[in-house]
DNA sequence: TCTTGACCTGGAGTCGGCTCCAAGTTATAC
DNA sequence: GTATAACTTGGAGCCGACTCCAGGTCAAGA
């Protein structure tokens, strides 16, 4: 079955995956916590232990992370990464595709904000006019934390 | 009350500034809380009134915000918004290049879970190989799929 | 005069997404 | 046999960005 099967103990430990992942150890177990990933398997002293497969599932989290997608809205994304023949779920075939569309649209957006910034260099300054963008005003994207 | 205050050319009440806008009055008084936005002139009666150029500022938050920038980090981009040749501010349009450069990696990213999306869905299924992203250099595997 | 409605202020509460901590367990190293 | 390190858990705290509220002012209308 999946490569971690071959190798029967071993698998990455929760520093190991952090690492792999660049996901802290504190937000890999918050994620489990959440729901967001499933239950890690574990070893006899009930340590966690994480295969490929999982590190993938966690690529993923920070790849749509990136795109401005909530935790809550990965979900049905992350279900679908496991087994999925995915012409056997109709709805989340459906789901996906409007997904996309979005997405779609917000590189249309981001585009016409490089548009925008590429002629206010131009011209020296930012007037007015600034970026006319689609009509829905409302958008979600990274809010970003540092220190 | 002098004309001005009657006249339809004093200014735009935060009612009219939210809808036209798309920001809740809330949250633009927020914003001049925060100092993001300076503190609105005021009628007699201390009701705020805002300019076509405010608005304008205002859009302008919208518009970066869409780009993931957060309230901090915009700061800058709205002291000198209005007028301002950007030529005379190389600091600012520094910064406004490496913002640029940020959303064209955000398009990058997005162009990626779109075509995570499409090898899904042509595929019905699809093992590791989702989205790699920039930043960190963790070595490509193998990406092999079983099967 | 009384009510309504748009506005004001300061401050508290909420939510998502972490991030940190204390106290406990187990394994290995010296 | 004790120190160290890597983990476990539940829960508290934090930050950004709102969002809501109580209590007050003011102007116009029935």
């Amino acid at each position: 079955m999946s490569l971690a099967d071959k190798n029967p103990v071993s698998g990455y430990s929760i520093k190991e995956t952090a690492e792999r992942t660049g996901i802290t150890e504190d937000t890999i177990r918050y994620y489990e916590k959440i729901g967001l990933l499933p239950r890690a398997q574990r070893k006899g002293n009930s340590h966690r232990i994480y295969s490929e497969q999982d590190l993938e599932m966690m690529k993923l989290i920070t790849c749509l992370k990136k795109t401005g997608m909530s935790l809550d809205d990965m979900r049905p994304f992350l279900n679908l990464s496991l087994d999925s023949d995915l012409s056997q779920y109709p709805e989340l075939h459906e789901m996906i595709l409007t997904h996309k569309q979005k997405i779609l649209e917000q590189i249309a957006s981001l585009q016409q904000v490089v548009d925008f910034i590429d002629n206010k260099v131009e011209q020296g300054s930012l007037g007015p006019q600034a970026c006319e963008l689609t009509g829905d005003t409302r958008r979600r994207m990274p809010a970003r934390s540092k220190r």
